[in-house]
DNA sequence: ATGTCC
């Protein structure tokens, strides 16, 4: 009799929402007539306070498990008006990118971003991009390949040693580097292998054993690894160096299988979390309050070491290899996310996706071909730029188009005007595929200032 | 970018 007056509302007030109603309702016509509807109403409470405690009751079992079902994420929408945001060289970057940069200042999460004159279309947060956020993290904000960075050693070098000596360091380099699939058959120790957090993080621990495998290896696509000359030009440099040509060990890579694989990974996790419109579906984010978030962070950090202990050991056996200690050491990432305070002394996560940290002070490596000069840049410190430079001359064309449209004949010519011995690359990476670097550095020149230009040679 | 599609 009594629970003829126990409806809806009353499930609704004590917390109930969506299917489970429905099915408490069903429960209610068969089971505990007999009983208050008091006692009826705190049962129901209990079973929706701790559902998992009743998944084998005989009667609430179905009612349990509906509200176990987890509930579909809510679609968010992005704001209708972007925020404003800085374009270094806007008349060089193709439309593509500018139309991802747009979306990407609608999400929610968003508080600020620029856009670095070598940007293309990327997914999700174009190549170049770089965007602050609040308290989240956006896995295809910082890229598939997590912790890419550049780094280059210094050496005294006597004014012909290098056109003396071609063909062995050209030797050296093969020896003592890996490209595509290769790895070395008995890797190097690092102690980044024995982080924790291999074992603390699921998915980190399937991706231990091939991490060891392919530590200081290089990978493929644009990662290099050359010989060049240096031209210091700036007296007044962090070294102590005087100005002058010096032998420079250059190279690009990244932290290989293991931050794609992480990469992918949280990019799904975030993408069935964060439903967003089909346009920014690949822009989902992490809560840095979640698991998943906090997780993510020191996924990503570890790959960025793992990164970094890859060039260690590139750099290690070249300089054994020669003989020589180096003189001065550089290095920087260019896909990752960073905690940064802005002006207001806010906390903000910084995304640089294909983008050099250009701090006032801070040094950085902007690569330009393999035939144009590398720049080694000093930051400037510029706020509107989220601190930011470009981490390259930016593609004018797509690999495919460039597999296409380029011939090796004219690589060749273009290799053999700049003196660079080429051991390998494909046409992809050709010069013609790059925009001129000189103006893209000419397009940035408030954003960084230039300490020494690096030419390319093996 | 990526044992280049689980």
């Amino acid at each position: 009799m009594e629970n003829q007056k126990l409806n809806g509302n009353d499930l609704l007030a004590i917390g109930f929402e969506g299917k489970a109603i429905g099915a408490a309702l069903q429960l209610l016509q068969t089971a505990y007539k007999g009983k208050t509807k008091e006692h009826t109403l705190a049962l129901l409470k209990k079973v929706l306070d701790t559902p998992e405690q009743y998944r084998e009751h005989p009667v609430l079992a179905p009612l349990a498990e509906e509200l176990l079902v987890p509930a579909p994420a809510e679609p968010l929408a992005l704001k209708p008006d972007q925020q404003a945001y800085a374009i270094w060289g806007a008349e060089g970057i193709e439309v593509r990118a500018l139309n991802q940069m747009d979306i990407a200042m609608r999400l929610p999460v968003t508080r600020a971003g620029a856009l670095m004159p070598d940007a293309h279309q990327g997914y999700g947060l174009p190549i170049g991009g770089v965007l602050a956020t609040e308290n989240a993290v956006i896995p295809y904000g910082v890229g598939v390949d997590i912790g890419c960075r550049m780094a280059m050693t210094l050496y005294d070098m006597p004014a012909t040693f290098l056109e003396q000596n071609r063909e062995r360091l050209k030797g050296l380099l093969v020896d003592n580097t890996r490209f595509g699939r290769a790895t070395f058959q008995k890797p190097k120790e690092h102690a980044v292998i024995d982080r924790p957090e291999f074992r603390d993080i699921p998915i980190l621990k399937g991706l231990k054993d091939r991490a060891f495998e392919q530590l200081g290896s290089s990978g493929g696509g644009n990662h290099f690894v050359e010989w060049g000359t240096v031209e210091l030009a700036d007296a007044q440099n962090e070294w102590g160096l005087a100005p002058g040509t010096y032998l420079a060990l250059l190279s690009h890579s990244g932290s290989r299988g293991m931050g794609a694989a992480i990469a992918g990974h949280y990019t799904k996790l975030a993408m069935e979390g964060c439903m967003l419109p089909q346009e920014a579906r690949h822009l989902a984010w992490l809560d840095l309050d979640t698991e998943a978030g906090q997780e993510y962070w020191l996924a990503m950090n570890l790959a960025g070491d793992y990164a970094s202990a890859c060039h260690q050991q590139i750099h290690e056996r070249l300089a054994a290899a020669i003989g020589q200690q180096p003189l001065a050491r550089i290095e920087n990432h260019h896909n990752f996310a960073w905690k940064e305070k802005d002006a207001q002394g806010r906390e903000l996560i910084v995304h640089r996706k294909g983008a050099t940290p250009a701090g006032k002070g801070v040094l950085g490596i902007i690569p330009g071909s393999m035939t144009a000069p590398g720049f080694i840049v000093r930051g400037k410190g510029l706020s509107a730029s989220l601190n930011s430079a470009s981490h390259g001359a930016g593609r004018t064309m797509s690999r495919t188009k460039a597999k296409e449209l380029i011939s090796p004949e004219a690589v060749q010519q273009q290799l053999q005007q700049a003196g660079v011995d080429l051991i390998g690359s494909g046409l992809d990476e050709a010069p013609g595929a790059y925009k001129d670097i000189r103006k893209v550095m000419a397009f940035q020149q408030e954003l960084v200032e230039v300490v020494a230009l690096s030419y390319p040679r093996l």
